[in-house]
DNA sequence: GGCGGAATGT
DNA sequence: ACATTCCGCC
């Protein structure tokens, strides 16, 4: 079954499924829908509308049907599609849009790192339609964590771009996810819409046909509607039928995929067929391919790149979650984070320039990061356990979900020595876990170059993965600066999460407006500025706080693990100890994750 | 329409 | 895990 298709791609499967297990292959339908919305032939079906990742079914029974059909499930309706649609509510893929009928709204943040890990963060995000979601720059043909910066997908002389080797044709093939034939014959039109030039297509056209989308008469090829999507202007207005184009030469406007809000991708001949990760190029189960020196997936899920690489990662989220509003939550004030700085255009992203120089790093310390998304834990019953006063408050700044479902807590290789990082005037960084929110757990970066941090290197040796994210931890720490950075220069203390967590599905404020701290709820802000640390002054610098989010795995986390865990914390913050001493079992991590982020602080260093 | 529990299926 | 199916409830 190694058909092109089937290996060729290159996201790794689990790309598609932030929440759950590297297992199940099946198309999901957040998926499904998001293909739909992506195609202007079923404008009349579903569409974007609103703002933000909001959708409209406009015609649930051809929504249904068409599910009903990619599943063969003919006895799909709208009733049982919705009950799907519901369950994502939990999950926070998907959330109703209260008062809309048939709306529901994606929550993009959730989803685009893990599904499009290529955005481009190049552009202003200017004019970018309010529903759209991040859209990858498509140049790429292969998986890449992190995503690449755009340089480096636009550059033809990107090793990457070349190595056909595994990836043979990637970008020719991914044609494939027309494959689910229901063979009982019941329910055809396996794919949503190219099944197959001719045969497939045929059932839904009569209705299609008649509103007027979607010529039966003109089925286009397969790959055609591959292509189509990201590929802005260029490539596919011409391969579109006449009527298509003439009818559809302007994508709506609300819908985000056949428009680029990049810079490149809008008419950009350059780039390569434009690929979506949200079609079915679900890789084979083995994924042999080893995309680059820096980045090859191992058997494992287990991917190694280097700072440099992460650097951008964080830069490129950043900057989408500022071009397209995406993540009030997790990036609460993400101006002036990473995102690139416009009077230092030199030091600053080298996005569109060379890589960043890293001045002591001959070679980039490959740090490996676990890539094994746990299954996101149930919110009821976390709820039902309660919070235990370990809220994170938020706001810090919180690379959220997508890290934690990509990344995850890395293992740093000695090449690079936090000592090197030091003597390079890079900040030391501190790495504790802090918070335990709807089965997330964040580890917390901080800054803490002033301090006088002892060994906290480690041999590297991998950790298995439940034992990585699974501390609780009260932000007790001697040290625990955790500031929101305002645009005003001024710090102002982290929000409490669930404050924001609403937010997620509605459009963040203005980056340059920050409120008034919010008070927490809980009484009790899980993390504060030390007491007795004045508050930095406004013109200080402030330090650089960088929180990763990990997923875990509630199965694996034992009440009597937890306590344990509890206990170890207790311990260690009774003893007063400090920096130097993370809680047994976070040490390991904590320094490689120290030396990880070193990196990532360079940009802010100098502020 | 929309919600979510429960049982069941893959 | 991720639906599908059924269903009572609002």
């Amino acid at each position: 079954s190694q058909t092109d298709g089937d290996l060729g791609f290159a996201f790794p499967e689990w790309a598609y499924k932030p929440e759950s297990s590297p297992g199940s292959r099946q198309i999901q339908l957040w998926h499904f829908i998001l293909e739909l919305l992506r195609k202007d032939e079923y404008h009349d079906v579903i569409a974007w509308q609103g703002d933000y990742g909001e959708f409209v079914i406009k015609d649930p029974d051809e929504v249904a049907r068409l599910w009903g059909a990619r599943k063969c499930k003919p006895q799909m309706n709208y009733d049982k599609l919705s009950r799907a649609l519901r369950y994502y509510y939990n999950k926070r893929i998907l959330h109703k849009t209260k008062g809309k009928r048939f709306t529901y709204k994606f929550n993009f943040n959730k989803l685009v790192l893990v599904n499009y890990p290529f955005i481009d963060m190049g552009s202003s995000g200017v004019g970018v339609p309010q529903s759209a979601p991040p859209v990858p720059t498509g140049a790429v043909t292969h998986f890449r964590f992190p995503p690449s910066t755009p340089s480096e997908v636009l550059s033809p002389s990107s090793e990457e771009l070349r190595s056909p080797g595994v990836f043979g044709g990637v970008g020719r093939r991914l044609a494939r996810g027309s494959v689910s034939d229901c063979s009982d014959g019941t329910s055809v039109n396996s794919e949503v819409d190219e099944g197959g030039g001719g045969l497939g297509e045929e059932r839904i056209p009569e209705r299609a046909a008649e509103r007027g989308f979607r010529g039966a008469s003109h089925p286009r090829p397969p790959h055609d509607a591959m292509f189509r999507m990201y590929g802005g202007g260029g490539g596919l207005a011409g391969r579109r039928p006449p009527e298509v184009a003439t009818h559809r030469v302007h994508p709506e406007p609300l819908s985000p995929f056949p428009v680029s809000p990049l810079p490149g991708a809008g008419g950009s001949a350059l780039l390569a067929p434009p690929l979506s990760p949200a079609l079915s190029m679900t890789p084979g189960s083995h994924l042999p391919y080893t995309p680059s020196p820096n980045l090859s997936p191992m058997p494992g899920s287990i991917f190694s790149f280097n700072p440099e690489d992460m650097q951008r990662y964080l830069q490129a989220h950043t900057q989408s979650v500022y071009n397209y509003h995406l993540s009030p939550r997790a990036f609460f004030h993400y101006p002036n984070i990473v995102v690139p700085q416009p009077h230092r255009p030199d030091k600053g992203l080298p996005a569109a320039a060379a890589p960043l120089p890293l001045p002591d790093e001959p070679h980039p310390s490959p740090f490996k990061f676990k890539l094994q998304p746990p299954p996101p834990g149930r919110r009821q019953q976390r709820e039902a356990q309660g919070r235990q006063g370990s809220l994170s408050s938020g706001s810090s700044l919180s690379f959220g979900s997508e890290l934690s479902t990509a990344g995850g807590a890395g293992l740093l290789s000695t090449s690079s020595s936090s000592g090197s990082l030091s003597s390079a005037g890079l900040p030391k960084i501190k790495v504790e876990p802090i918070s335990d929110i709807e089965s997330e757990e964040e580890v917390e970066v901080t800054d803490i170059s002033d301090e006088d941090v002892d060994e906290q290197d480690e041999e590297s040796e991998p950790l298995p993965s439940h034992s990585l994210y699974r501390h609780h931890h009260p932000h007790h720490h001697p040290h625990p600066h955790i500031f929101r950075r305002q645009s005003n220069g001024t710090v102002a203390p982290t929000v409490p999460y669930d404050d924001l967590e609403e937010d997620v599905f509605k459009a963040p404020a203005p980056p340059s407006l920050f409120g008034p701290p919010l008070p927490s709820p809980r009484g009790s802000p899980v993390v504060k500025t030390e007491p007795g640390t004045p508050a930095p002054s406004p013109a200080q610098c402030i330090p650089l706080k960088l929180r990763f989010k990990r997923r875990w795995d509630q199965e694996q986390h034992t009440e009597e693990e937890d306590k344990k865990v509890r206990g170890g914390e207790e311990r260690d913050r009774e003893r007063g100890e400090g920096v130097g001493t993370p809680p047994h079992g976070q040490r390991k991590v904590s320094s490689e994750l120290h030396r990880a982020t070193a990196q990532l602080s360079l940009e802010n260093k100098d502020c």
